[in-house]
RNA sequence: GGAGGGAUGGCCGAGUGGACGAAGGCAACGGUCUUGAAAACCGUAGUGGGCGCAAGCCCACCGGGGGUUCGAAUCCCUCUCCCUCCGCCA
């Protein structure tokens, strides 16, 4: 949620972001407007509730019967109209509010102007694609052939996009996770093992609600949403809180599984374990004052790409540009691996710099060192990593020509101390 | 699922229709006293919003949301959460 004094005070910037972001600026002038007739009704309101509020005092001070029944006569008209422009006034904020909440953070102005992903930026890259002296197999053939993928039981239970992961494959996936979470510990994050469903309140806070309902899968009867991200929890944990400054920056990690609908992306993606309904995900969070968000995404970074590091994997660091930052972000850069197999760079993580924006619908603030009235604080997220496409990578990369699977080094503390993966 | 009891400021806790933004205590902060500290004493302290250059004034907030009333922490409705007991359950 954007602060409303920056309509006020900066529309223009504010046009310029929904612009680069190759979005309509024209909600600006519908909240301006919002905001001016919203500000001359309180003004109307609240006169005539100090006015209430007066007159209520003296008639409690009223002991004459008869002029008592007098004043109270005359209020009773000025309580109607106070009834009245109440109503007018709370459907007013509640439009502005549904307004704001679908307007997406402003970039960071170091975040290049593009249209969509063609125009991402290539910051870096480590490693180099990985020649291979036979034809690298795509993870949907190696997990088949060694048993441990099972895309049509996966179907036959769930549908579409769901498959079993057996055997090492199921190991491999536990080892993974174990393996991240332990080394974000070593990174100074705290585990968190957060509930896989929250209340609506909670996915508002991280900005998937209400824009993105498309995307996310819920109760009918109650208000329970699946967490598409622990994105959403982290955020959600410390709603409605004042923390004090000097706790500050907190780091968390958290395992979830992510749910996701994929609507928007009907049709893609649909083989192999790229893209499911539901996929593990390891997420770094940070809580930052202000002043040391900037800082914090450069070690976020580093954190999400030490995993990729760990794991012997070719990467690249890509800068998104602003028609492609996604909704809460100001500032967003992907980690893409290497996948031989399929032949593509996988978005594994992306980690992101989103500001105030969580924190102000989330409403979590800080109170400086030395006190001071609370700030809204910053918030970062990263993925680290998302688990089934470091699957393919790691699948792909690591085959060998006889369509065994050597584990990477690091994993194998996790898996036994086992090094290959053969059929099974 | 059934029955009952609760929710008040950072914490504890009083308050059942009229100066209550809320007694009292604890904690916090500033000061007096002290060589220093403690104790004691004095004082300051919430959040959000509107108006204003400012000083400041006003409005709202006693779990959330509605309502009754000239006036609600207090009465009514509703929701959420917590506690106790019973039932069921991994």
């Amino acid at each position: 949620m954007l602060d409303i004094r920056l309509f006020r005070e900066q529309p223009d910037l504010v046009r310029t972001a929904l612009a680069n972001r190759q979005m309509d600026p024209s909600v600006v002038d519908e909240v301006i407007a919002l905001d001016k007739r919203r500000r001359a009704l309180v003004r109307r309101v609240e006169d005539l509730k100090a006015q209430r509020n007066a007159a209520s005092k003296e008639i409690g001070r009223t002991k004459d019967a008869e002029e008592r029944a007098k004043k109270i006569a005359a209020m009773r008209a000025v309580s109607d109209e106070i009834k009245q422009l109440d109503a007018e006034l709370r459907e007013l904020e509640a439009r502005l509010h549904s307004v704001l909440a679908t307007i997406p953070n402003i970039p960071d102005p170091r975040v290049p102007i593009g249209k969509d992903e063609n125009d991402n930026v290539v910051v870096k890259q480590v490693g180099e694609p990985q020649e291979f002296p036979f034809k690298p197999l795509p993870h949907w053939e190696i997990g088949t052939k060694l048993g441990i993928i099972d895309f049509e039981r996966g179907v036959k239970l769930s549908g579409t996009r769901f498959y079993i992961l057996k055997g090492m494959g199921a190991r491999l996936e536990r080892a993974l996770i174990a393996w991240m979470l332990d080394l974000h510990r070593s990174q100074g994050y705290t585990e968190i093992y957060p509930p896989f469903m929250v209340k609506e309140a909670a996915v508002f806070a991280s900005g998937q609600l209400p824009k993105f309902r498309d995307n996310l899968y819920h109760d009918a009867e109650e208000d329970f949403w699946w967490v598409p991200t622990a994105e959403v929890p982290l955020t959600a944990m410390h709603m409605d809180e004042i923390l004090e400054g000097e706790t500050l920056p907190r780091y968390y990690t958290a395992y979830t599984p992510c749910f996701r609908r994929e609507k928007m992306s009907a049709g893609r993606d649909v083989r192999g374990i790229k893209r499911g309904h539901q996929f593990d995900k390891v997420e770094m969070y940070i809580y930052s004052l202000p002043e040391e968000s900037d800082a914090a995404l450069e070690k976020m970074l580093a954190d999400a790409e030490a995993t990729l590091a760990g794991l012997g994997l070719t990467y690249r660091v890509v800068q998104l540009c602003t028609g492609d930052l996604g909704f809460a972000a100001r500032i967003t850069y992907d980690l893409e691996v290497w996948a031989p197999g399929s032949g593509e760079w996988l978005e594994v993580s992306s980690v992101s710099n989103v500001g105030d924006f969580q924190a102000r619908r989330a409403n979590i603030r800080y109170r400086p060192e030395g006190g001071g009235k609370p700030r809204f604080l910053h918030t970062l997220n990263g993925s680290g990593l998302g688990l089934p496409r470091t699957m393919i990578a790691v699948l792909e990369n690591y085959q060998q020509a006889d369509g065994s699977v050597v584990i990477p080094e690091a994993l194998r503390p996790y898996l036994g101390g086992a090094e290959v993966i053969k059929p099974q």
